[in-house]
DNA sequence: CCGCATCCTCTACGATACTG
DNA sequence: CAGTATCGTAGAGGATGCGG
């Protein structure tokens, strides 16, 4: 990602430059953990939805979508401290089509699997 | 994306996987193609719709999408040679959505620039 | 419990050059 | 036109350890 022209038609197709930035493998499943249908998230919560992967992400992304307003992040200054995540309007919109997605994936495996293996078999 | 947990996740959990295979920006980009609504679309079209993007991205991208059975790839063998790929009805249905999802991110750009320039300020 | 900082590895991607 | 092959680099992401 490093091309003049890239870059120019990423700040010039808002559309484009979106739909990068959602069509993140940690932004879609952490938008799609499985509580996440408009209810808050504590953060372990979504990292432990995600297992074996290293806390970084979770963190990181969840950072990211922040930023971008498509979560707010809730500070309950307790001890040990409690943080809530949950998904705004705005993020339930632009990810609110992922779940569909997501379930549609899960009963195409079948398929899908059967794709690779045919191609790598040669055809 | 190396913990024996976490593949073991990609590997038991199908929707997972196959959502962050989907969640490739390239692979959404491409599937979102301003002609690809069905229609099937020429190697230098797709090129040409992402300007700036090196050559190897769609090469490699579309690579993918076949072995996954998403797109169907026709050779025509002239001179100059013509390939034409078009969506697969299993490619249609798991980025169908997609389009979707892009016109969304172009109406709430105004949105997500914000919230990104109030939190950099600082809130 | 939440999460930042550091280090280090590995691969995704871009640049470039060459074929049918 | 539609690729394939090779090489180099920047950045993604994992491991680990500390701080509030």
């Amino acid at each position: 990602m490093s091309t003049k022209a890239y870059e120019a038609y990423m700040r010039d197709c808002p559309a484009a430059a979106l739909l990068s930035t959602i069509s993140n493998r940690w932004a879609s499943l952490t938008m799609c953990t499985p509580g996440s249908h408009g209810e808050a998230m504590r953060y372990n919560q979504i990292s432990r939805e995600i297992p074996g992967v290293s806390q970084k992400m979770p963190t990181q992304t969840l950072r990211m979508l922040e930023r971008d307003g498509m979560v707010r992040r809730t500070v309950t200054p307790s001890v040990p401290a409690r943080v809530d995540y949950e998904p705004t309007p705005l993020g339930q919109g632009l990810y609110g089509l992922l779940p569909q997605v997501r379930d549609r994936a899960a009963e195409k495996t079948g398929e899908v699997d059967e794709a690779r293996t045919r191609c790598d078999a040669g055809v």
